[in-house]
DNA sequence: GTGAAAGCGCTAACAA
DNA sequence: TTGTTAGCGCTTTCAC
């Protein structure tokens, strides 16, 4: 059934069928009401890609996720994050696409969306330190957000980020407090902004409190488990090892807790973890919260204020530029206090 | 620029152009050579939307993943799947939608899918045991893939799926192996197809050496890691508890441990469990193998499988049903050797 | 081997 | 309030 078929039914014209379904005020209500009837009665659903074509909009937008190597993939929570932009794209009519490039693609793939008019808007991942991406965006002049930031751009843009910095400086302190000093960091790529962000948090809660930066138990790599496996080992095998460590990501701290269990080594009583992943810090071997779930519910929450933001945007592109920084809380911290996770701190 | 401008640049007609640029046999090499010179000159793409509207195919695949409940999203190595499909419908020029809709919706969502003509093919996910969606979609008359099976589903259908049953009687034969005898299942929701499949695996298994049902040793429930948490403390305080434990996912495993670290008891040591997720078996706490990093990397590769088919099909529509039933193996097994990781069975 | 013209199904001026 | 007419940018007959 399409548009041409459904106004001969109703002995109209397609341009008063399609003025009455798409909510134009000059249709009267009689006509509308009859039109919505027949439409619903045969199930009517406008084309749309006929629609796209004489709108000019594909009521769609793109998420572009870089692929770093083979080996890093995108984030497993990132499903969730997508789940929750999706839901917002759909209440505004708007499907969801998908597609996770190669990294040197990606000056040639953002071009070609936009001269292909595939999608409406994009959604930026995984920003790296003065990303080129978001300078092409600007130029090509397609709607788009940044999930997270990117450090030596210029201008402005519109982005929603976590506060990795405090995340990192708190969870820095929150060691220091239970009597650690030296603190192991195992990082993501600090190519990816959110890592050098962290690493800086980390730094300076180091710092203030007259701690500096030891290079030897800095690490970066990507995330996996093998990282942190491997990370942990050589760490702890150092001659002055730390006596805490703070993990980039909970696939990091998987590995983590595979190194210690292969060393005979309890989290929390021989040594300190924190974990953080997006949004979400936490004791390893905490007491009994969903960690998984709990990260992958914050997620979807972060996915949906990044979907407003471009349905914000493509409504009325005029509007300046929208940023939000999301606060970020240990969970552990707030649903039983810290006195309570108090790992012993292994005097070093 | 548009194929009406780059035509009358190189003073041909549209037609022409069109036809040197999509591989018609009848243009001569020359000014095929000449157009295709141009195309890239000025960077010319074509309106997928026109495209789409001229051609009636949209060149899209979706992916419609079914939200079970508030809590039980989408599978975490879900990401990997969608990646590893992706790269496949990039190779024949899709792009890939995906829609995270939940189970109410789902009739209406598929028709109106088929009748807004946004997608040439779907990929089901998650199928149910006798699941309606099967049928729907073949009066509908759209290519699709399952992923997964349907038992109890007369027709036939494309699918793509992992032997769950032999994983599960594996793993249970495994276990009976070493000596135990009660071992308990944490699976998921038996509705969905797979959970089903995989109690059947697990109690065929314990019937060929004459162990019967014991249904309080049986628990089903969402994906999540409180139901690992919370079943495994129920069944560790039965008066007879089992001794090893058959997880049915990743996420169910996290929850084992954290109640076995709140126990004090040592995987491995005190019980053994082993884990199964989408295409893989592995004992929790088995040496240095990136289990996540293993489980991605084939669900990526299930992902692919999918895609094929479903591309198969859309180009030649006529070519008959297609199935794969994907075998699983243990990734502990395989790599070092089961009896390196034989865990000390409790005598119950 | 090339071009003119029609049409995919819809929206959006412009008329009435 | 409704209808007529032209496109949107491409593909695809059909003619040359």
């Amino acid at each position: 059934m399409n548009l041409k078929e459904l106004a001969s039914k109703l002995g109209l014209s397609q341009t008063t069928v399609s003025r009455a379904l798409n909510g134009y005020p000059e249709v009267s209500e009689a006509t509308r009401l009859r039109v919505e009837a027949a439409a619903a009665l045969h199930n009517y659903q406008p084309n749309v890609r006929a629609k796209a074509l004489a709108t000019g909009r594909s009521m769609a937008i793109a998420h572009i996720v870089p692929l770093g190597s083979e080996h890093e993939i995108v984030n497993p929570v990132f499903a969730d994050f997508i789940a929750g932009a999706g839901a917002v794209y759909a209440q505004h009519g708007y499907v969801t696409h998908l597609s996770i490039v190669k990294e040197t693609d990606e000056q040639k793939i953002y071009r070609d969306i936009a001269a292909k008019g595939t999608v409406d808007g994009i959604i930026v991942h995984a920003p790296r330190v003065r990303d080129g991406r978001i300078e092409l965006l600007q130029q090509i002049g397609l709607p788009f957000v940044v999930h997270g930031r990117s450090s030596g751009v210029a201008s402005d843009y519109n982005w929603v980020d976590v506060n990795n910095r405090r995340a990192f400086e708190r969870a820095t302190n929150f060691l220091m407090d239970l009597g650690h000093h030296r603190i192991g960091l195992i990082n993501g790529i600090e190519e990816l902004d959110f890592a050098a962000r962290r690493r800086a948090g980390y730094l300076s809660a180091l710092a203030s409190r007259g701690i500096g930066e030891d290079p030897g138990i800095i690490r970066s790599g990507e995330m996996t488990e093998h990282h942190g496996y491997a990370t942990t080992r050589a760490l702890l095998g150092l001659p002055d090892p730390p006596t805490a460590l703070l993990a980039s990501s909970m696939i990091i701290a998987f590995g983590i807790r595979r190194a210690l269990d292969d060393l005979g080594l309890r989290l929390n009583r021989d040594i300190s973890v924190i974990a953080h992943d997006d949004d979400l810090s936490y004791f390893e071997n905490g007491p009994d919260i969903p960690i998984f779930t709990a990260l992958r519910s914050s997620v979807r929450q972060a996915g949906q204020r990044v979907a407003r933001l471009l349905m914000a945007q493509i409504s009325k592109p005029q509007s300046g530029f929208m940023q939000e920084l999301l606060e970020v809380d240990f969970v552990v911290g707030q649903s039983t206090g810290p006195a309570r996770q108090t790992p012993t701190a292994r005097q070093g």
